[in-house]
DNA sequence: AAAGAGTCCAACCGCGACCAG
DNA sequence: CCTGGTCGCGGTTGGACTCTT
């Protein structure tokens, strides 16, 4: 992966910043930027005991790391089927609006997305759509005199449409949940994105079907 | 070409939840 | 019930990279 190239070349500056800093430090433990063979041996001991029992892993490993720091690789890194970069403009749209209904609370929303990591959604989110939604907001200011009774009307029928999705929703729902845990098959993830998410999470209709949905969801 | 500003992202930190003893 | 250890989450930071002037 071409990514990854450019990923190693960075890591190589950054591990050589962080043995400097290491040399200075006071804890034993490493800090900064893995190496390369780190990762490797973060993988191999996780291959053997499972991702948990993080403190023992770090031990295990020989790696002079805490156990936060190697879930974290993990996590965010060396787990199978990552994704990095290139968010899609429906994915992109699902964090948009996962966001508007959970919040700041990625985890969550990075479950619904296969192959993110919270980490990633939490930055693309800081550095793109906080901004994005920041305008969209002033804008939808501006046109809310305008399009008030067009809106209403779009509401309306959303209702109706909800009472029937909701419970189609509800069988998909334990489907995905098993599905999005392993973020590995692509097909399925592109059908779980491109599954009528405009009505999903429609929040122009703020009922109680959408909070009963939300309740359940989280 | 150089400097400064802005952006991106990996990693760290602190806190709360959970669990075993 | 209490306590200490561990885990997971969200917020924040720091440094590299990119863009602009």
């Amino acid at each position: 992966m071409a990514a990854m190239n450019d990923q190693s070349s960075k890591e190589e500056v950054r591990e050589a910043i962080g043995a400097a800093k290491n040399q200075k430090g006071k804890k034993e433990v490493n800090r900064g930027a893995w190496t390369d063979e780190e990762d490797q041996r973060l993988a191999e001991t996780i291959e053997i005991f499972g991702p948990k029992k993080w403190k023992t892993i770090a031990v295990k490993a020989g790696l002079n790391r805490c156990g936060k720091s190697c879930r974290l690789r993990w996590m965010n890194y060396l787990r199978p089927n990552i994704k990095r970069g290139n968010i899609s403009d429906q994915e992109e749209d699902l964090i948009l609006r996962l966001h508007k209904l959970l919040g700041n609370r990625w985890s969550l929303i990075a479950g619904r997305l296969p192959g993110r990591t919270d980490n990633e959604i939490k930055n693309y989110w800081n550095s793109h759509l906080s901004k994005k939604v920041e305008e969209q907001g002033k804008n939808r200011q501006e046109e809310e005199g305008h399009h008030g009774r067009r809106r209403k009307r779009r509401k309306m029928n959303a209702v109706e449409v909800k009472e029937e999705k909701r419970e189609e929703e509800e069988e998909e729902e334990e489907e995905e949940e098993e599905n999005t845990s392993f973020a590995g098959d692509e097909i399925e993830e592109e059908r779980i994105i491109t599954c009528d998410l405009d009505d999903f999470f429609d929040f122009s209709n703020e009922d109680p079907l959408t909070l009963e949905w939300i309740s359940k969801f989280i």
